[in-house]
DNA sequence: GCCGTTTTCGGCCCGACTGTTTTCAGTCG
């Protein structure tokens, strides 16, 4: 059983104890303990109850169960709420507007269990006859239900969040009363979806600030408006969230809004244990003001460094940060070349030399020309002969071009048995081999794994490509043994890709760390097949300091000569 | 259900907004 699989079951048991109206605590214990089990590199299923005791927010009780669930199947209190609570109830959660509270009231007063239910309910007037709910709610929820397949469309990907963000920044900040404006939340976080933008403004004027967004031409609906919140929905589906905060209040308002809501769980935890009030406004000692106006002043007061938004998920950062043990994580500057290129020899968009002069002008001193081995026959890919064609074409160009080091790759795909695409003895004459598999991604656990892991024996592979093949777009990632391919990875010496392409992000942040702790060195990579593709480097950055990942992690930081004599 | 630099019992993060109320509970983040 994998971690994210006891994770969800964990979070469907806190739905069901929250609609039995247990206790608010036991629930919480419940969440958190998926949380953490969510996030967790290693798998907990592989552990004995002294390791899950030890690891923090599980206790003797929650141990046990766990150790029941991975062994059995199930556990005890599970058992029980099934029982007792239909499944399509807890789904019922998921509507607007319905809460714990309400989706139980429902279920007594008007004997809903599912979805459907709730539709003829509504549909008869039902609902109205019901304390607490009235014509707006009746509305809301038919409208949800109407929408009920839109309503579940994706989270954005981080990239196209990007271009909302950039155009509602430009908007708010020809507000005079702007002072200051930054999108908060799992944006600021770099997550590599968002669900929503939750933006900040710095004004003395909030009325102001609120009436001009309120104005702007991309809202599709307004969700909510007060004071000093809004709420809107975009044309594009994306919700937007405007806070607006005093100068001395922009540093707390900052961490509240930046989240993500464990980090924060946690901060307040610190802050009352020392006597003291956290919360969007500033951190307060009775009622004096210790910090607000900015994010150091707020993490120095709880005796903390400032901690990089891409840590803040309660992964251990707050710890090791008041430990003294922060990464210093990757940035794009220390970046010193790409290992991971195209160009019009296969699916590439542009020349070598039209690539080498823009890797160039990206600030980069090396750049290996991978493209594709002939079984993307789509994309026309290269057999020995057209590949010794392409290194003359290399040193030619590398002759032209100064300022910038071209190194002869390859991505030679991983067939079906884990053999390569291309001989030996031709492999054996590159610079850098990225070896990847495109084709026959359904393969079971079992055999994918085998394949991945004869592919790295091959002395002549440096790293794996997109390891898992997923795409954000829909593809579900590959099944393999991540652990399995770490301890050869490890050993073999052989690299993993972290694909900076928006709808690749392949390694996953989580991934990243475990490589890390496994001793596996990574290669952010930008996968280019245009010119303009090198700017796409800075989301592969984005998710490698999420995974933790320092300079000395990653082998495209270091020097040309250095990256040879691995 | 977890946890301990006041505690092994008695706490447990915090506030804005909405809808439905006539002073507040529920939801949301």
């Amino acid at each position: 059983m994998q971690n994210h699989e006891i994770a969800k079951i964990l979070d469907e048991v806190a739905d069901m104890l929250e609609v039995s109206e247990d206790s608010f605590f036991r629930v919480r214990a419940y969440r958190n303990a998926a949380r953490i089990i969510r996030d967790h590199p290693l798998p907990i299923a592989q552990m004995d109850l002294k390791q899950m005791r030890e690891l923090p927010g599980i206790g003797a009780d929650m141990a046990g169960k766990l150790k029941s669930l991975v062994d059995t199947g199930d556990f005890d209190v599970r058992r029980q709420l099934a029982g007792k609570i239909p499944t399509g109830l807890i789904e019922l959660l998921r509507l607007p507007g319905l809460g714990p509270k309400r989706v139980r009231l429902l279920s007594e007063r008007l004997r809903i269990r599912d979805i459907d239910d709730l539709k003829k309910a509504l549909g008869a007037g039902a609902l109205r006859t019901v304390r607490g709910f009235g014509s707006r709610m009746e509305q809301q929820l038919a409208q949800a239900l109407i929408g009920e397949k839109h309503a579940a469309r994706a989270r954005l990907m981080y990239a196209e969040a990007a271009q909302s963000a950039r155009a509602l920044l430009d908007y708010l900040h020809r507000e005079a009363a702007v002072e200051h404006v930054e999108v908060a939340g799992s944006f600021r976080r770099r997550k590599e979806t968002v669900g929503d933008l939750d933006v900040l403004a710095l004004s003395a004027a909030p009325a102001a600030v609120m009436e001009h967004f309120l104005r702007f031409d991309a809202i599709k609906q307004v969700l909510g408006k007060g004071d000093t919140k809004s709420s809107v929905l975009l044309s594009g589906g994306l919700q937007v969230d405007l806070r607006v905060v005093a100068r001395e209040s922009y540093g707390a308002a900052m961490v509240y809004f930046t989240g993500s809501q464990a980090h924060g769980v946690h901060l307040r935890r610190i802050a009352q244990s020392r006597g003291m009030l956290l919360n969007e406004y500033g951190l307060f000692r009775g009622a004096e003001r210790v910090a607000g106006a900015s994010e150091e002043e707020v993490y120095r007061a709880l005796g903390l460094p400032l901690i990089a938004p891409e840590l803040r998920e309660d992964r251990g950062e707050i710890e090791a940060a008041a430990a003294g043990r922060l990464p210093r994580l990757l940035a794009r500057e220390d970046l010193r070349g790409d290992l991971h290129s195209h160009s019009t020899y296969t699916d590439g968009r542009a020349s070598i030399e039209q690539m080498a002069v823009r890797a160039r002008e990206a600030g980069l001193d090396y750049l290996a020309v991978t493209d594709h081995s002939r079984r993307v026959a789509m994309a026309h890919g290269l057999d020995p002969l057209r590949l010794r064609d392409q290194w003359r074409e290399i040193e030619a160009v590398a002759k032209r071009v100064e300022g910038i080091a071209l190194l002869r790759g390859i991505e030679v795909d991983i067939l079906d048995d884990g053999s390569l695409d291309l001989p030996d003895d031709v492999l054996a004459e590159l610079d850098w081999v990225v070896a990847s598999v495109h084709y026959k991604l359904s393969q079971s656990a079992k055999e994918m794994t085998r394949r991945m892991i004869a592919a790295m024996r091959n002395p002549h592979v440096d790293v794996i490509g997109h390891p898992s093949g997923r795409l954000l777009t829909g593809r579900e990632p590959s099944e393999f043994d991540l652990d399995e391919v770490l301890h050869v990875a490890c050993e073999e010496g052989c690299a993993l890709e972290v694909n900076s392409q928006p709808e690749r992000l392949d390694l996953t942040d989580s991934a990243c760390l475990k490589a890390k702790h496994a001793g596996v060195k990574l290669v952010v990579s930008s996968d280019a097949h245009h010119p303009r593709d090198f700017a796409l480097l800075e989301y592969g950055v984005n998710q490698a300091r999420r995974g933790w990942l320092e300079p000395a992690d990653v082998l495209n930081t270091r020097p040309l000569a250095q990256l040879r004599q691995r």
